[in-house]
DNA sequence: TGTACATCAGTGAACGCGCGTTCACTGATGTAC
DNA sequence: TGTACATCAGTGAACGCGCGTTCACTGATGTAC
């Protein structure tokens, strides 16, 4: 029989310690940004001595990919909503792409953890792996149903990679005033948004291209 | 008649601190990345005392925006560069984008200093900003003359806010092992590099996306 | 149902570290007369 | 040309800080008999 685990009567054992952990450190960054990231500062955050997470976590770094793993699965899901919600296929790759700059808006410091992490290891971020259910091979996948079969795979595998570089800057550098007037000309951020996903030539016309070079 | 300042006999004063501190900082981030880039590391680098820089900066802030500014300069130096090689009007942007692009990946650390100096400041950084010189009116201008006069300034600012997200991105993603496979694919780095510009339908595409939807 | 005991998941104090910054200082330089 | 002196640009020791991590410990839990 567990007592409630309010903030005066905690039991000793946490019960699910690991998550909160998990759910500190996104609080943290969250309220505080990335360089307030400690472990002690996570440990702190979920009431916990600073030596606690040494049982849920091997270090600070597997405790910030337990993080960035929880960001990439928000993620996922966040473009996969986008997919669902698209009224027709035209519509499939600017709708993902919107979700996926909306969200790294909404979280810009757990956005900069998730590539952090895996830009100092040699694997991939998870979202970006080539491998079923992943993020990447959602984009792959609307990008071949788009543009049907004519398209040779190494296409598609560029044009994937474009569109996720393109978004990736679009999502960095929303941030900067430099952009602001254009947001207000445009009718606001979401509208902004969807111009300049237009202006990159972004889905649609980087495949429209290579059909105009085969015509 | 100063002495020469070799390791043995450098003179009490320095000559030119300032400028070897900015130097030794680049160094640093040249061989250790910019986790390494303290204050201190600094001072030890250009062989000199922790309270030194004090004489030259206000605090790191400032030795860091210095360090910026030098990145920026020769970023736009390399933009330029390429701008003045571009065979042709069309060759432009695409010219302009792989120079970038390659000085990101040439410079990674400094490349990530330069962001990272302005992100938190409400400036803007100085290859960014909206006057002569910059390295973004430079590519705005050379989207004029290569669009020519019937697109609107609207249309052209957004085009080369378009075209900066997403050789940004391009910048911040190449080091990833995904894109290795397509690389080797076409040729190597810089073929690699053309070809996802094209693929992003970036420069030209944009303008032509905007004639299409007049004819 | 009770009891002994291994294991689990916490505590809190301590470690050494490198950091940014300050301070009183001192050696070198340049200027006024 | 020489000298007094203000100013400049260094030194090196020290400050307090928060960090990641380790350690011996202890309270709670669960299992075997």
């Amino acid at each position: 029989m567990r007592e409630a685990a309010t903030a005066e009567s905690r039991p000793y054992h946490h019960g699910d310690l690991r998550r909160a952990l998990v759910d500190a450190a996104r609080r943290i960054l969250e309220n505080e940004g990335p360089s307030a990231l400690s472990l002690r500062a996570v440990a702190r955050e979920a009431g916990v001595s600073p030596a606690a997470p040494y049982h849920h976590f091997k270090d600070k770094g597997e405790l910030l990919d337990a993080v960035a793993h929880l960001g990439w699965d928000a993620l996922g899901e966040a473009m996969t909503a986008a997919k669902a919600r698209a009224a027709d296929v035209s519509a499939l790759m600017t709708e993902i792409g919107v979700a996926y700059v909306l969200f790294a808006q909404q979280h810009p410091a757990l956005y900069r953890v998730m590539y952090d992490c895996s830009r100092d290891q040699e694997s991939l971020p998870e979202g970006m792996e080539d491998k079923e259910d992943s993020a990447y091979c959602l984009v792959r996948e609307s990008f071949r149903k788009m543009v049907g079969p004519e398209i040779s795979d190494e296409d598609v595998e560029l044009a994937t990679i474009a569109a996720w570089c393109a978004a990736h800057g679009l999502a960095e550098m929303s941030g900067f005033r430099q952009f602001d007037p254009a947001k207000a000309a445009l009718g606001g951020e979401e509208a902004f948004l969807r111009s300049v996903l237009s202006h990159l030539g972004m889905f649609p016309a980087a495949a429209r291209a290579k059909i105009d070079g085969q015509g």
